[in-house]
RNA sequence: GAGGGCGUAGCUCAAUCGGUAGAGCAGCGGACUUUUAAUCCGGAGGUUCAGGGUUCGAGUCCCUGCGCCCUCACCA
């Protein structure tokens, strides 16, 4: 049994022309000789090539006598499939007649090409293989309900074509990206998920609950501190692609669960990793324009790729811009100009005191201004960098080792998407246990229920761990980019949905 | 969390100003051996998301709830 499209490109057309002359001859030959006997008549001769292959029901068209169908699978949208009464067996006549649409079926035959000039099994054998027996979508417009196309995806992807090719991409970009990295040297390795601190990251993670020990765990929220153990461990390149788990809000770019490469590299820093993450984000890039290419806005070549009105080109070097030089072109005064900071927050309505009325602190006021003005400047075609955030904002990354208010942090926009933060990592662990201490003191009781100081991380540290760059790349906004879809649950195979049964037992009348 | 929109047959969608809930596809019965969303004939299909209210009369207006979508907020 082979799939749809190796079926469709083993039709022989010198075969197929060779066996209707054959045929016509022996026509030809019956009305001229109505009495001679069969043995008299020109041999058959059918080289065509015999296929068996198996699909889903699309389309189905009963004449009567011959009835022809469309079989789809993940390679072919639409094969069609002609059975007739007189060529194919009796049992898989029988079958045909009472195929519905969304059945499974194997049929096989040999491969000839209508009057039509479409490619088609002359069936002489069919088996039912499933029987569909719930109703099927529109059989053109296909399940465009979006609510049931993330509950059931298998309609989704049986119904539209297309849902299946973002996942069959989104696979053989992840591949190569794994690939990409294996052949430099990184091991792939797993880390815990489940967690009995939830460190690496600054969200709320889920808790859950371990009978046999009788303590509580937490799904990880990333990464990040089993990965810098092995570096201590001595593996000089590491990087886990997997998920990790945020107890957050979801829209259109947060799912619950998301996927994450993430990795680090000994004796290097973050403009290591920035290389590599362009490296990494172009061959993706190429991938998946070669994998698309013929469809509208895609360049191979390029690669330039859609994403929604944009065409973003990979391929050009990245924009790189320091986050206080764009500051200050948006802005029009510099990041450190504590009064002008103050005035213009005031101006546009962004709070300069708490809740109790304690001012804040300048920088935290100028991220806000930043924010609001600066980012929405990057170019949204153009893969941009902002490097060098203020040191206060990102307190558990290496200071500059020329400025020390600045961080070595840098972090990838494309389309105005945050995709990946990339850090020259703290090492030094009288400093990180100081920034973990910082960062406990300020936590309300509900912060205080899940965050905790992670001792044995300290512990690794004191080891040595050596100098390293790392980074976080968003596997599902990447792909969002590369596939152009507008939303994560459109590369997420099974999306976070409110449960259907919880909805209709509180929908019900109360009793 | 706030605001807005939507919810009608299995699916895709109509229904004017508040006036008998419709069509196509699917499904069911029948005809048809080169169709292409096959075609033709026949019949069937509804708690209009749920509950309440206004009205002679509600898919339509009002209220409450549920779900989904969008925008904003939250989110290293």
């Amino acid at each position: 049994m082979i799939d749809l499209a190796s079926a469709r490109a083993r039709y022989d057309a010198d075969a197929d022309l060779a066996y209707q002359q054959r045929e016509a001859e022996r026509k030809a030959f019956r009305k001229e000789h109505p009495d001679a006997p069969d043995t008299q008549l020109p041999e058959r001769l059918d080289r065509r090539p015999r296929v068996s292959v198996c699909g889903r029901v699309m389309l189905h068209r009963d004449n009567g006598k011959l009835v022809w169908m469309n079989l789809r699978d993940h390679t072919d949208e639409s094969f069609q499939v002609a059975v007739s009464k007189r060529d194919c067996s009796q049992s898989g006549f029988a079958v045909a007649k009472a195929t519905d649409l969304g059945d499974l079926l194997v049929v096989s035959g040999p491969l000839m090409k209508t009057r039509a000039g479409e490619i088609t099994v002359w069936a002489e054998t069919i088996e039912p293989a499933a029987k569909c027996l719930a109703p099927p979508p529109e059989k053109r417009a296909g399940l465009q309900d979006i609510e049931l196309r993330y509950r059931q995806r298998y309609v989704d992807m049986w119904s539209n074509p297309e849902t299946t090719r973002v996942f069959q991409l989104r696979s053989l970009v992840v591949g190569q990206i794994r690939q990409y990295l294996v052949e430099r040297g990184f091991l792939e390795v797993e880390t815990p998920m489940l967690q009995t601190q939830a460190g690496g990251a600054a969200a709320r993670p889920f808790v859950t609950h371990m009978n046999a020990l009788g303590i509580d765990l937490y799904m990880r929220i990333a990464p990040e501190l089993y990965l810098k153990r092995l570096l201590v461990g001595g593996l000089p390149r590491v990087f886990e692609i997997n998920r990790n788990f945020r107890n957050e809000g979801l829209d259109k770019q947060h799912n619950p669960e998301f996927t994450m490469l993430e990795l680090y590299q000994a004796y290097g820093d973050y403009h290591t990793v920035m290389e590599l993450t362009e490296q990494i984000v172009r061959h993706a890039a190429c991938v998946a324009a070669k994998a698309r290419s013929g469809e509208k806005g895609v360049d191979p070549s390029g690669p330039t790729l859609p994403f929604g009105s944009l065409q973003i080109d990979y391929g050009r070097p990245f924009d790189r811009i320091r986050y206080a030089e764009l500051f200050e072109r948006a802005l029009g005064f510099a990041l450190t100009d504590e009064a002008r900071v103050r005035a213009e927050a005031e101006k546009r309505g962004i709070a300069t005191h708490d809740d109790k009325g304690v001012q804040i602190e300048a920088v935290f006021v100028a991220n806000e201004l930043f924010e609001e003005v600066a980012e929405p400047m990057l170019d949204l075609a153009r893969p941009t960098w902002i490097m060098d955030y203020p040191a206060s904002l990102s307190p558990l990354t290496r200071p500059s080792r020329s400025d020390p208010t600045v961080a070595e942090r840098a972090d990838l926009f494309i389309a105005g998407m945050e995709i990946g933060p990339h850090y020259t990592e703290l090492n030094d662990p009288d400093v990180q246990a100081a920034k973990f201490r910082e960062q406990l003191s300020g936590i309300d009781d509900e912060e205080s229920t899940f965050r905790s100081f992670d001792e044995d991380f300290i512990h690794a540290l004191k080891v040595g761990m050596p100098p390293a760059g790392g980074m976080g790349l968003g596997i599902d906004r990447l792909m969002m980019l590369l596939a152009d879809q507008p939303t994560i649950r459109d590369v997420i195979l099974f999306p976070l949905m409110r449960p259907w049964r919880a909805a209709s037992e509180s929908s019900g009348p109360e009793k």
